[in-house]
DNA sequence: AATGAATGAGTATTCATTCAT
DNA sequence: TATGAATGAATACTCATTCAT
């Protein structure tokens, strides 16, 4: 009834990489990507250091496939959360405390996302991982809003989560909501129906 | 009875430090915190190795030194240019092409930008740095505009700067603008007074 | 009641040692001993990984195949050109297009050649390779030569052969048969009847 | 009175590079440059592992001193004893002793040359130390014979003396002796006046 | 005040070989 | 019989920092 492994020293392990890929994610959130080694990920994942380069050529093989997964959980949770809001307010509702969830929820999740973006700025393969959330976010927008609406509210988010980040004193959930009725009020010259 | 250099190896050199900080600035520009080590700012700088701790208490140290730098110029450069603003229509339009701008200049900055969050978002000490950043961005927008319309605004602008830079096929200079003006319209039903 | 190869990935494939031991041979020219693994062959040979130990109880007892098929090959080839000599004179143009040929001929065989020197000085297994080789090489010789002379002619060729490889500014065919003549000359004063 | 530095675990030791490159050309002669590596030569050195790239930007800087260095030191005992010699007798004398005397000593500089030959067969860097050491060979036997005739016994000294190493039943110094006269006595019709 | 040399701990990666299937 | 997965030991190399001079 142990959770431990056989005491075989070769062991069956088909979940392996995915483990892996996880403890990556749990390694650049606690300590960064520059913080993140072979070995830290490999104590983590408890698989041995040589099982590493057997399941990823490289470490930026690795970190791909980690902010791939990363960017698909945090953008398929920001999709869910659009689309069980059945109208414009619910709509709001949900990305204001999205914004502010930020705050609460575990840092790391900040943190991960300017690992990635980091190196996004530096290269096209991690960039395109960005490309897709965004797209993926865009679109999720849309559900509720016209695309040019859609793709300011976006980029509203994306300051306003990180200023509340990054800011001691942050705005608060009214202030939030009211900016982003602004631009949504814009979209149409009048009030969208519903 | 003027000094004059030392024939010898060991030079007069008081920019030294000075230009340990902007090859450090270099350094993370061409291949991140990440890629920066006292070797390559001092090939870069021309200095011997000695010299970066002999000027520098450890690599955060310099770290510290450098982005505050950076912080520095582009928060100086941004409130210049909203400074030479004489209306919110000139205001808005400095700060479309300081967003759209970010596209052109050199992607360095961009690249450095994320660097320093990836730190703040983690360190307190590089956040003190963000922060003050963002309170002189503000103070800027402040010129033209209501604090809670300069927040929002500053928010705004971080958002698309980013995505701005992030995506292939980012939106045009119209559309900045039109978001702009929606969150400035809004923060009063009429154009504030300066 | 033919047996069809199975559609499984699991291959009938007959000449795999075969081609492995050529792999072998093509990584050894492209990289050298220190260069060739088991991973790499493999992959040129396009047999799994695991295949390579089971057909080669070690790396050393691939190597050890490798040469002797490559010393064969090359034994084989200086044979044959000697025995379509029909006198000394032939014999001689044959050694002099060897020699010289050694340029042309892909640098590839040079290299080889010198990599299983290095095992040999080392290893009494290897060095077994290169003394059946140079048996042949003589009994070839032996061909026109009388045994002394065709140890002289065989150093000589050895040594010219490494020197012309290896010098920028080689000597020329005419040195090569002139030295060869003197070598031969001396042997008997007047040419040997066959 | 011992010859162990002192306790302090940092050590002043201006010998130091010095020390590498002859612990390299040990461990060279010992088990190949396959088998040598930065922590075994660090060991025969009795320095730190990190000393080992601070005094040698990369393994192939530190093989290419080792090798300049040992091409050297027998190419000067090369010329050191023809120069010894005061007529061609004698000049013939030395090199067969030289030739011969590979057998005996130690098996290591053998082992070592054709190390150095493997690697010039792939890389110009190293051939251009061959090259020299070929160069300065000639000059020396050119103090006892013409051009051609030094290129001509160059080369045979070559292949006998691998000949020799390589063979269970080598030739013997009378073999050799012979050889070396028929090829010198082409060198001009009448004997060379001395 | 300034620095070249030194160093231990760390990095990613490679590898021959073993073994469960 | 054949193999993909596994792994421990090794490799070259980097680095922040220390320290003797």
């Amino acid at each position: 009834m142990t959770k431990h492994p056989p005491v075989s020293s070769r062991r069956y392990d088909p979940q392996r990489r995915d483990r892996i890929i996880d403890a990556a994610l749990d390694s650049i959130a606690a300590d960064g990507v520059a913080g993140t080694s072979h070995r830290k990920v490999a104590l983590l994942a408890d698989v041995p250091l040589g099982s590493m380069t057997y399941h990823f050529a490289s470490m930026d093989e690795l970190l791909m496939e980690a902010f791939t997964r990363f960017a698909g959980r945090i953008s398929d949770a920001f999709e869910a959360r659009l689309d069980a809001a059945t109208d414009r307010h619910e709509a709001l509702d949900a990305i204001v405390s999205l914004i502010h969830e930020d705050l609460q929820r575990s840092r790391a999740e900040h943190v991960v996302t300017y690992e990635l973006y980091t190196l996004a700025a530096r290269n096209p393969d991690f960039r395109s991982i960005t490309q897709a959330w965004m797209r993926a976010s865009r679109r999720a927008l849309q559900r509720h809003f016209d695309p040019i609406t859609a793709r300011r509210l976006d980029a509203y988010i994306e300051g306003a989560a990180l200023h509340i980040a990054l800011d001691p004193d942050p705005q608060t959930t009214e202030d939030t909501r009211a900016a982003l009725l602004l631009l949504t009020n814009a979209a149409s010259p009048r009030p969208t129906p519903q």
